[in-house]
RNA sequence: GCGCCCAUAGCUCAAUUGGAUAGAGUAUUUGACUACGAAUCAAAAGGUUAGAGGUUCAAAUCCUCUUGGGCGCGCCA
């Protein structure tokens, strides 16, 4: 955490210049520190003068002046950070840290090990992660494999900063689709059983239905025996599972719409009436509507059709009110991009239970195209026009597929080259990082047999690591923590991923200019320290590639 | 028609949310194994950030328009 802990120290001295100046109008000023490009000679800087003279509206040198002075005697920095610079035009102040406070933090990732979070476990409230949730009308397709490598990395994200996170996946088990599912799958049967029926085109026309009814068809002669309804979804269940275990992900929680309608007192009559007495509900051509508008919506909603029927929309309110009465604080649902348009509404809704806005969080990510023979397929279930997620794992695994969908920024549209991902399999820059920790055990295993005794923590002189590159080495491992945060700020794993690649890109700089143990004979003490710092390495990437839901490998 | 997201190196994408000379991978070219794993490293080349205006000390990032893509606008789920 060390951005962290630099932001925070300059916080104190830029709060008492702005005491000091009497500026009490601005408050809530954070500095935020950066590392530099890489001509610029510095470990980070910082561009708070600018930022404050644009905000206090007198100049940048008027500000230098003081604040300058300011940090160069603040005590606190002083102890951490060294040759301060400030750099004109632009105002920056520019600084590297100490080579003990480096050290020290080095330390403190040896120490803390595999004990695999930053504040005390549990300790920022309850969350519950919604993801995939794709309908149980089919297979799972590469669409949804980009919402189920989101969803599992970032709920092991935020287990690791101290959330305690339940993972959930929402089960559409009612409605028109699921009608026109078992219907589609009735017709089949009866045209495997010679019957002459025409297939509707808005029915699903995927593969899947016709061996599902062979199957059926096997089990039972006699349609009116079979319950199709329950065989089905059975059926699609089991398949969806399968898919997300195939993917090495694990749910802790399915919740099927249906059971918010069960007994005399279901959730969602409750939820109705609630909204009923709140007054957010009027009839309107005999359906009753809810007032969203209110809150920010384009236009109201449906809750109950003119039949009495709910709408989809009702049951997600419902659904929503009761992970808010499970007591969690955050809720976070990962959706395709597809679902924008209802974003607002569900958020509207959530207003009326009085809930602060922030509460919830809902990650939109762009769909996945596939580019297969040059053209651009989109995925629908319905018409059977898919790729269907299995294919992929079966052919790179679940490793690869996973990181290939955190390599990018979720709000990035990303198309799929099939051909070119199966021809570069070898070129993945997941085999880049994995191959860092190859070699980085090799070394260890190597360590042991020339039986190097390991010391103590305190014994190893760190400051025999005084190459640049050691340094830049040391420098982006202390950084791991601060990584994360950017990841659950912005929701996106993204940020873990490019750091892995450049803490691989650092280490094999690294292997390839310092020996680590071929020269122990004559330097036993540089030997120890550069084995601390493989097994640093070693200890960041595999809890790294474990929090992108990826196993490491010792050999490959 | 209205709304949202997007357009960055030949290709796939970054850019710590308005900061310094826009970075990686891949493809191309060149060099390095009698070596702790060459699945690696070193280097070259590749850019008017789709285009045109504007705001700012500072724009890939914010505003307006144009062009070109994706998605959404149901008493579907």
């Amino acid at each position: 955490m060390i951005k962290k802990y630099l932001n925070s120290n300059f916080d104190i001295v830029v709060n008492n210049y702005l005491k000091m100046k009497r500026y009490n109008a601005i408050s809530n000023l954070h500095c935020n520190i950066v590392v530099p490009p890489k001509i610029i000679n510095c470990d980070f800087s910082v561009n708070i003068i600018m930022t404050l003279a644009t905000k206090l509206k007198i100049s940048a040198e008027n500000v230098s002046q003081d604040l300058f002075i300011m940090i160069l005697k603040d005590k606190n920095l002083s102890e951490i950070i060294e040759k301060v610079q400030l750099v004109k035009p632009y105002f920056y102040i520019n600084f590297n840290i100490k080579d003990t406070f480096l050290h020290k933090q080095i330390i403190q990732i040896m120490a803390k090990q595999n004990d695999y979070t930053i504040l005390p476990r549990n300790k920022r409230g309850k969350v519950i992660l919604e993801f995939i949730s794709a309908n149980p009308t089919g297979p799972l397709h590469i669409g949804h494999g980009r919402g189920a490598a989101i969803g599992e990395s970032l709920s092991r994200i935020l287990k690791y900063l101290g959330y305690n996170v339940i993972k959930e996946y929402y089960l559409n088990d009612m409605g028109n689709q699921i009608s026109i599912l078992v219907e589609s799958v009735k017709l089949r049967y009866r045209q495997l059983k010679g019957e002459t029926i025409s297939f509707p085109d808005d029915y699903y026309k995927g593969d899947y239905i016709i061996n599902l009814a062979k199957g059926l068809l096997r089990k039972e002669n006699n349609i009116s025996k079979i319950n199709i309804k329950l065989e089905t979804m059975n059926y699609i269940l089991q398949s969806i599972k399968q898919d997300i275990s195939n993917l090495e992900i694990h749910f802790d929680s399915w919740f099927f719409e249906s059971s918010l309608t069960h007994g005399s007192n279901s959730q969602i009559k409750q939820i109705i009436k609630y909204l009923t007495k709140k007054g957010y509900v009027y009839i309107n051509n005999n359906a009753t509507w809810l007032t969203t508008t209110k809150f920010g919506d384009d236009k109201d909603r449906v809750l109950l059709r003119s039949d009495g029927s709910y709408t989809y929309f009702a049951l997600d309110v419902a659904y929503h009110m009761n992970k808010l009465q499970r007591g969690f604080n955050k809720i976070i649902n990962i959706w395709g991009a597809d679902h924008y348009g209802y974003v607002n509404r569900i958020k509207s809704a959530m207003q009326m239970f009085c809930v602060n806005k922030n509460v919830i969080r809902i990650v939109l990510y762009q769909l996945v195209s596939i580019i297969k023979n040059k053209h651009i397929i989109t995925m629908s279930t319905r018409k059977g026009e898919f790729i269907p997620l299995k294919d992929i794992i079966k052919t790179v695994g679940p490793n690869v597929c996973k990181f290939f969908f955190l390599l990018r920024d979720p709000k990035s549209q990303l198309e799929f080259n099939l051909q070119l991902a199966q021809s570069n399999l070898n070129s993945n820059p997941l085999f880049y990082i994995q191959y860092a920790y190859a070699r980085c055990n090799s070394i260890i295993v190597a360590s042991q047999n020339i039986s190097i005794i390991q010391q103590n923590l305190e014994m190893i002189n760190l400051n025999l690591l005084n190459t640049k590159i050691e340094r830049t080495l040391m420098k982006h491992l202390v950084m791991f923590d601060d990584t994360l945060t950017i990841c659950a700020i912005n929701m996106s794993p993204h940020y873990l991923t490019m750091y892995l690649i450049k803490l691989a890109d650092i280490y094999h700089k690294f292997y390839e200019t310092c020996s680590i143990i071929k020269n122990v004979n004559s330097n036993l003490a540089l030997t120890e320290a550069r084995l601390t710092l493989v097994k640093c390495v070693m200890l960041i990437i595999r809890n790294g590639l474990n929090l992108l839901g990826i196993s490491v490998m010792k050999n490959m």
